[in-house]
DNA sequence: CCCCGTCATGAAACCGCTTACACCGTGCTG
DNA sequence: CAGCACGGTGTAAGCGGTTTCATGACGGGG
């Protein structure tokens, strides 16, 4: 069918061996030699077969990233920057979707466990001590990026921005803009890992900061727009002395909760500042755009394939190794200084 | 190292041909040997190693799709739409970023045909009749997704929505709703492909209709946010009469356009009518949401992986055949009924 | 009763590459 | 000058499947 190997030794009159070592660099051959062969190559339009080459060295220039849904621009946002650094190293990532499913998930990680990936990359994921365990047990070192193993014991290799921080520094902001009465629209409750870290970030800041927050003043969402919009509902009716401010853990429900303020006749940030996280496209879409957290998440990803390639040198499968990428708050018109400026 | 065809045979004492059969289905096995086969497979978790088989027999279950933007959010919904039903099939898919640069497209084309993947799927990707040439030489059969060649001259097989229909549909709508004076703002002067044709979709519709559109209501973005804007921006400075509705060729630009509206002091739906097309996630976001004509990206993309089946089970690399995927105009905030209402 | 076709099975070749090992010539050391 | 280390090269043995082909058992038709 194509061209093999033996063409271009028979072509170069060298040996087959001679014609592999040019091409992989693995030993010393003549100038002479390696001149004739890469010519030959060249002419031919020789490509090593992927199949034969991985067969014989149990290894293919593959790398599997896991993540729950591809369109979220979170997400799609660090594949970039994984891609970016995988392309430069010659490697070739497999995007897995897994639809947050733990079984689907299991499922590509023995896809990829088959396919021989290099390493494994599970971005945004949300997993468990006992995943991690097993995962561990696979053929590949993985990293995690974007969000973190649930519970604090770090064995995977993870990058990741300072959740804790970030939102301390949001809450920061809002109280120097003058927003003492702060709402939070934070995950799902069962998210344990980012959701945790945030809350008690909140809490945090508003115990520094000498804030007083009620608890009708924290509501939880789900990420999603519409979970924006309950929330901000929510917070309206349940509390008779609204927030001033609120700040939401996604520049979505951001959105979702600018659009719930309108609902209920409030207008942003006349009546209400609002606040969001990541810093997506999104944020500078809205009118007003969103003052939000910026999250670098694409040199989260290239940070992520750098210490997994790292690992796949030192051949461990994991180091433990915690890395933060910084953060920081970007401000915008959704948030209104109400120090300075008149009522 | 993990455990072989071989070792499996061996234990149920049977030749590895026998073991492969079973796995593969390919002849008739005894019932007692496909039993006793099958336990052990199970017993000892076995996986064929993919390279093995991909190098026996020259195929591999990998499908590639490349694309010059995973973060654009309508490209990413037609690659859930591929995953969906690859994931069915058994298949893997690797999907590869262009960036938009005809080099590095052609380099994954090779990668891929390196790789052995089965088939690939070019989604968006503007792509001139010499390319299409040269892709049929390929290994693998080829279908294109959300953006057709060129030229007229259709060889690859294609799956899209009809842009000419749907611009046609959106000024309808518009016209529908009362609005003679239609300005449009469409992709960069020198997308060949759907820009094309939605242009044409334009004057066909705005003859049929009988509506008289000076040149000046017709502008080119590059389909980014500040595109809109900038259109918008042109379109107020180059005519005295502003038009009372303007259609943009995506809901990005038409976000663009609503913000730029809104800095010239025009107030979206009540001075002008925008209205987007794609109907992303964001036409929802924005306030007021915008009226678009919704193209079922998730439908195209599944639609384009059966197609590319169809093929690689058939053996062609190309039959021609272009498929439509009917779209639909969706009512929203941003376009005002100028017709039945008060000024 | 014999011949032949059919079916289930196993032995072994093969896919294209890497690499351990053998081999050879050269230059250096003792 | 013998012996040895070493760099350059080729031979061939895998890697783990698939598949061709040979073999043997069995059943039915003449």
């Amino acid at each position: 069918m194509s061209v093999t190997i033996d063409d271009i030794a028979k072509e170069a009159k060298v040996s087959t061996a001679t014609v592999s070592r040019v091409i992989n660099g693995s030993k010393a051959v003549s100038p002479e030699l390696t001149r004739r062969v890469l010519e030959v190559i060249e002419r031919k339009r020789f490509k090593p077969n992927s199949f034969a080459r991985g067969l014989a060295t149990d290894k293919s220039s593959i790398i599997g990233v896991i993540v729950a849904d591809i369109s979220n621009p979170v997400i799609s946002t660090t594949i970039k920057g994984i891609n970016h650094v995988a392309q430069q190293k010659g490697y070739t990532v497999l995007v897995c979707e897994s639809d947050g499913d733990g079984r689907k998930e299991q499922m590509l990680l023995e896809r990829l466990e088959e396919q021989k990936a290099s390493g494994v990359i599970l971005a945004g994921m949300n997993v468990d001590h006992s995943r991690v365990e097993k995962m561990l047990d696979m053929d590949f070192p993985i990293v995690m990026v974007t969000q973190q193993s649930s519970d604090g014991c770090i064995t995977i290799n993870t990058v990741i921005h300072d959740n804790i921080q970030a939102i301390i520094d949001a809450v920061s902001f809002l109280y120097d803009n003058g927003h003492t009465r702060i709402g939070f629209i934070c995950g799902p409750e069962n998210d344990y890992s980012s959701g945790i870290r945030r809350l008690e970030g909140f809490r945090m800041a508003a115990d520094s900061l000498g804030l007083d927050i009620p608890s009708s003043y924290i509501v939880h969402g789900d990420f999603s727009y519409e979970s924006g919009r309950e929330c901000m509902t929510r917070i309206f009716e349940e509390n008779t002395r609204m927030p001033t401010a609120v700040l939401a853990c996604s520049d979505l429900m951001a959105a979702g909760a600018v659009s719930g303020a309108a609902s209920l006749g409030l207008s942003v940030p006349q009546d209400l500042s609002i606040m969001g996280f990541d810093d997506t496209d999104l944020a500078r879409y809205l009118n007003p755009s969103l003052s939000t957290v910026r999250i670098p998440y694409f040199e989260e990803g290239s940070k992520a394939a750098e210490e997994l390639f790292a690992l796949m040198e030192s051949g461990e499968k994991a180091t433990g190794k915690l890395v933060f990428i910084p953060h920081k708050v970007i401000r915008r018109f959704s948030v209104r200084n109400i120090k300075t400026h008149d009522s």
